[in-house]
DNA sequence: GGTACATTACTGACCGGTCAGTTATTTAAT
DNA sequence: ATTAAATAACTGACCGGTCAGTAATGTACC
């Protein structure tokens, strides 16, 4: 994690009290700040911490990034641009099965990025991105998009291939993708104080074995179900059971009774 | 929504500038509060503006809260819980198959939840957990844990009844969830901004297809694998895959025999 | 190769705006 | 008239952003 690069006054006098790097410090402020971001988020993340933990002064921040903000974007931006790039050069290359291109494109995905720092990225961007619009839709455009329209030539040529059930592609893609982007999530947030323990890897086989086995026989219960309803009674419209009839006499509603008090730890 | 209650200053003079309404205050700062925390975060949200969104000023909501800590934590804690318990009680009630549970339980889980505004407290989480490990603990155990175990609950039931492959509980039950939490979050996030027209209901549907195709048949492949492998080339055990170092092109495959494979316990 | 001069990466004290939290005062309600 | 719900002016800490100064490095001249 790139601590302060030199931070260790050594009691011999030859030591420097700081170097001169010019060209490897904004890398290292935008890794501090990602870092910090995604812990923090990005109102909550003081410059003077990234700044310590890149090893410089608040100063030397300025001298490569115009404003908080610009640092904001510009970790977003340079980081993960490259990334998708490479996602999409290793598919492209890939001509066995639709099953084994999928497979791997999520493993990849898995070892490449969401493992890495820029695991990060994803729950940094569902927090921040309607404070940031404009960075919101430059992610959109190239990460979202573009990893979607991945997800969905494979398995287009899955249906074509004739190794899946024929879907519809665009909710299927999103839906598949979903635990892959929770699993990076849930590690930069909850799994952090939780103590979660699960493997991630199991993770993300267990998903994969699922997505496969829906992707080969998604619809099937629709057409059991067509079936079974003709042979037994006259048509019920798909119905969602149970009103909501607020069983409990609890209000749904946020409901604070006396003062909340303040921390007592 | 739920703007300032009486926020019209009609011009006729015997209008009270204000009113005395103790017991109403709290519901509506906290709502305002949970509104504003979704959209910006806790640390980016003014508590003036939480004031003034439930149509009073700074000083009454310190009148019902201590801080804005205990703001936050009480939003969080008094929405959740009555939730999770209308969850757990419709659930009790249901004896039909697991396949069907499972699909109301999700339905349920939209209508009564994750449409509602308490359907942005998972990207609040998410986001936050970090900064607050206290109420991450406390969402951990009320919320997660109990939703998964719920979950949980019925596949078990399913695998018993033989509607479902055996398979690992814990981690499907994380896998099946992760949709529809990533479909609350992005309703808070991302979809706000970048345009997505996509039709929630569509995307649970799809979901929940998918998911009981998957339960359905989860792990034929590996049965399949299996047996084309003993066909083909004599038996060598599975290794670790490739040690993520992943020079190019091929595939990590996920390793498949090993230690783990810990069936539905 | 040593020394004086020039350049610039870097520092850290400081300033000003913002906002959580407080308090003195006003006013609805009984 | 008394009580307490609600207000609005106020305070002080904190943090983004600035800049005058300092120290590391580069270079010209001997």
């Amino acid at each position: 994690m790139a601590q302060h690069p030199a931070k260790a006054p050594s009691p011999t006098s030859a030591e420097p009290r700081w170097e001169r790097r010019k060209q490897a410090r904004p890398a290292e402020l935008a890794l501090a700040a990602l870092e910090l971001f995604v812990e923090k988020g990005f109102a909550a993340t003081r410059l003077d911490d990234v700044a310590a933990r890149a090893g410089v002064s608040k100063g030397t921040l300025y001298l490569y990034f115009d404003s908080k903000e610009a640092l904001f974007k510009s970790v977003v931006r340079e980081s993960i641009v490259p990334a998708m790039v490479e996602a999409e050069d290793m598919l492209a290359q890939h001509n066995g099965s639709a099953e084994e291109a999928l497979e791997s494109l999520f493993w990849e995905w898995w070892h490449r990025i969401l493992s890495t720092p820029l695991g990060g990225i994803p729950k940094l961007m569902l927090a921040e991105s309607r404070n940031f619009p404009e960075i919101a839709d430059f992610y959109h455009r190239e990460v979202i998009q573009r990893g979607t329209d991945l997800i969905r030539s494979v398995i287009a040529r899955g249906v074509k291939r004739g190794e899946f059930q024929p879907l519809n592609l665009d909710y299927v893609a999103h839906v598949v993708i979903a635990p892959m982007v929770m699993l990076a999530v849930s590690r930069h947030s909850v799994d952090f104080c939780g103590r979660e323990n699960r493997d991630p890897l199991e993770f993300v086989r267990t998903h994969v074995e699922m997505m496969l086995a829906g992707l080969r026989h998604y619809g099937e219960r629709a057409v059991r179900d067509r079936e079974r309803l003709r042979a037994l009674a006259p048509g019920r419209p798909r119905s969602l059971p149970a009103k909501r009839t607020a069983t409990s006499g609890r209000s749904p509603r946020p409901r604070a009774g006396g003062k909340q008090r303040k921390e007592s730890r």
